[in-house]
DNA sequence: AAGTGGTCTAGACCACATA
DNA sequence: ATGTGGTCTAGACCACTTT
């Protein structure tokens, strides 16, 4: 009996993900080690690691030294979601962006943000809060803090034209950070803003990002009704 | 001069990461070329492949053969979410997970069911309603349709004790999918079984899954208010 | 102690996009 | 036509974990 054979490793991915599928090797259980795989697909070692090593990036498979590789008792799904920079998104979509800076001060936060951030209680932190527009019609309402002390540039841009979504990505880079989904119901200010009634459900994204220990920027965004967060599995 | 050396290619990314983040390559930059890296850095090609591709794949730089590679102008944050098993998510909270079975019952579903998971409109498929509980509150209320013509299975288990939502990664497999999250008014019916006041702000998951042409299943999770999708970046 | 995945190397060829 | 990233190979050594 020959064995068929694997050329690269998106094919050798493939039919690992066909033994899954088809049930040959179920879930919880072990697979065999990746000599022996590259052996019976005919290449080498390396090939089966790169196909087992993207499969377990994916939640697909468990792989633990000395262990040996199980399929996945319960895959974890990873939905991988992109953020893109608001204009992009509005673009994207096929529509006219649009843009209105709302205020932009210079001021002490509230308790609630120092306290994320990170920075003295008694430190002014940028506040900015804008529209977002596409054809015209409320997009999105962003309210930004920005950590001026990280990013002293912030305190000449003026964000009149160009938003503080944008401008960050290019002038405030960020080590990492965290992010949240939620919905909330809108107050009334931002619903007036949004041009929607208050209470609606809005969708909210949190976000707060980090240039090594400094906190960069904070900020919340409302979408307007009706807005979904997209991604395939 | 000596160029200092990097052994792996986690450490190779560190210093491009460094680079960028320095602004020695700034975004939109060409950088140089793999081989270029590989003799600066005294390691072989493929250990810069692996970690600028690990790069590439988060979004932070932009590869074309050719074209070579560049600074993303403006990185698209990719963020990755993990949508385990309910049950799991809330034990991962430390709390004490429940189950209650609400609903089932093999019906015709309504157009907007039937015309997303493409099934006859003629085909009954089966619909079940759950309640997740957390501690013994409402966490998040499961409203579930299962193509049985692709998961026949599913007309034996009565879902009294596993939820659909664990009983189908286990007997279910899928090989593709589509999932959105979004804000909601909770209806009235669904406000009762969460226990919360009609009209609130919920979170939503809509996940349809398919296995190659034939629809899986289509689901619909309504989570109570105060719900966080979170990840970091 | 031993078996597994994780990684590195040097070299090679290929696929693709640009010029 | 050419330069770039994408991948494969065979072999080697290492790191981690379980036995």
């Amino acid at each position: 009996m020959n064995a068929p054979s694997f050329r690269n490793w998106k094919s050798v991915q493939d039919e690992v993900l066909r033994r899954i599928h088809a049930r040959e090797w179920k879930p919880g259980e072990l697979i065999p080690n990746e000599a022996d795989l590259a052996e019976e697909f005919g290449c080498a070692r390396s090939t089966v690691n790169r196909a087992l090593r993207s499969l377990a990036e994916s939640g697909l498979l468990d792989r633990r030294r000395k262990a040996g590789t199980r399929v996945a008792a319960q895959p974890v799904a990873k939905a991988t979601l992109d953020i893109a920079v608001i204009r992009h998104e509005v673009e994207g979509r096929g529509s006219k962006y649009g843009y209105q800076l709302l205020t932009r001060e210079l001021t002490v936060p509230p308790a609630r943000v120092c306290g994320a951030m990170q920075t003295p209680a008694s430190d002014a932190l940028l506040h900015v809060r804008a529209l977002h527009l596409a054809d015209d019609a409320p997009y999105a309402v962003e309210d930004r803090w920005i950590n001026i002390g990280v990013v002293p540039q912030a305190h000449d841009e003026d964000f009149a034209t160009i938003s503080a979504n944008e401008w960050l990505l290019k002038y405030a880079p960020y080590t990492h950070g965290e992010i949240a989904f939620s919905a909330v119901q809108v107050a009334e200010d931002d619903a007036d803003i949004l041009g929607v009634a208050p209470q609606s459900a809005v969708f909210a994204i949190d976000r707060l990002t980090w240039d090594k220990d400094a906190s960069v920027t904070k900020v919340r965004l409302l979408f307007t009704p009706g807005y979904q967060l997209r991604t395939s599995l």
